[in-house]
DNA sequence: CGAGCACTTGATCGCTTTCAATAGCTGTGG
DNA sequence: CCACAGCTATTGAAAGCGATCAAGTGCTCG
């Protein structure tokens, strides 16, 4: 873990998510008063980061790795309810204690600021309070994207779905064939696209299963994925492929 | 129509979302200059406000009344994705297109501002951004509470669940028992019910004369809805109605 | 009084869950 | 080097819940 941190640059302009996190409009003053109260921490896959209800002492952004947000009942049904990339901003300013689970689902860095002086910083600085609201307002459209998918979307549309959203976000472009191909992969377990889906993992398996039998998919191992024709994933996640003006 | 907008006071500081909108941390002289830029817009229900993928040409909060966003899909499947009060804000600064449909469920007020004089004022005044950014948060949170339902609650457990959010935004407490009464009115047909909760509208309804015959509900009418026993109904919601951290 | 609408209720169907067994992979220790 | 534990994933069979299809009720408004 001490290695992983190593590699990370403490400098803020060599930071590999400098221009996406929530510091990415920052002027270079406003960049060197983040970098004087910012500190990495790192997690083991499988670690919970944050135990909802507890008290958050900071805030912050994941630098890498994959951390997700989940909600759960007393009996144990879980739902996630975020899935954190790096770049993605962790906490909630002006609010004392935490709302879900964020758990590490692999090994993670993340850059974190002590809650006070970040928010002190966001009152002072319009920049990082702007660029906040920039993030939360996407987060919050892909929350209700979300909601379509988990109310109303059949099992095999929302593995189609959730396929689609990974595929846009992290594959590299294939170069086969003239349609685009999509090759990356997965990086959550069967049980946790099971909880972001709102399905059973035995669901998520048989519809997996179900896509690589009808050619929409192609598994090598469990989690590498290639999609040899994204038009015909997006059909099968019930998504316009065609002009849709909504993402 | 034009009798409700005459009813409405020109003036903000006589506003009755003044204290809760996005304009609620403005100083006087925010105030003036958001007062220059405002006008007031009536929609009848069941008009369609704003179309998915149409251009935004103003943002605002509703005054009155009660709107809904609702996401469809091709073939009719729709999912609402928000439940807008008085006080709510419509539209998403920095965007131009809608991405979703925004219909008024009952008649309804809105305060309008054109697009671009919002934005530009967003950047100059603070304090319209840090409320905005405070509402985004809290609908985000909102969203996910949402997620959990859509997820992973039974059909009972999601009637169950509306029920109690109703409740506690809009319900007068009764002065019966000893537990704590709520009485309210649903702003909401069986079908928004069931467009909200991922259900049909007989399920719906199958659910809600479930409640009753169990005596978590009294109706009366179709609409008008008695809660005997609050911690009842968070039982039955499937939410801790005891010590839960989180709400 | 009849049309239209929101809602209720019944019967059946089918998808997803549940319960259960099995396969494949990785790491550990005899 | 192989056996075995532990974990993730797959697959099968059966059950259950909500959807679908179909009447029927009750209310409002012309």
């Amino acid at each position: 873990m001490t290695v992983l941190l190593d590699t990370i640059s403490q400098n803020c302009s060599e930071c590999p998510i400098r221009h996406r996190a929530v510091c990415a409009r920052c002027e270079p003053d406003e960049l060197d008063e983040l970098e004087q109260i910012k500190f990495y921490r790192t997690f083991e896959a499988g670690q919970t980061i944050i135990w909802s209800g507890d008290k958050m002492a900071f805030v912050g952004s994941v630098v890498s790795g994959i951390a997700t947000l989940t909600q759960a009942m007393e009996d144990g049904r879980t739902q996630m309810v975020g899935l954190l990339l790096p770049s993605d901003f962790v906490g909630r300013p002006g609010r004392e204690g935490a709302a879900y689970n964020v758990v590490a689902n692999t090994d993670l860095v993340m850059c974190c600021f002590r809650k006070k002086p970040f928010e002190d910083m966001m009152v002072r600085t319009p920049h990082v309070a702007q660029r906040l609201l920039e993030m939360t307002l996407d987060e919050l459209d892909a929350a209700r994207e979300w909601m379509l998918v988990l109310g109303r979307k059949t099992a095999r549309e929302k593995i189609a779905s959730l396929l689609s959203i990974i595929a846009r976000r992290d594959a590299t472009p294939g170069k086969r064939g003239p349609t685009d191909q999509m090759v990356f992969d997965l990086p959550l377990t069967r049980e946790a696209m099971a909880d972001y889906l709102g399905l059973t993992l035995e669901t998520v398996s048989r519809q997996m299963s179900a896509l690589r039998k009808d050619g929409v998919i192609e598994l090598a191992g469990k989690r590498h994925v290639t999609v040899p024709d994204m038009g015909r994933l997006m059909e099968e996640a019930g998504d316009d492929s065609d002009g849709g003006m909504l993402g």
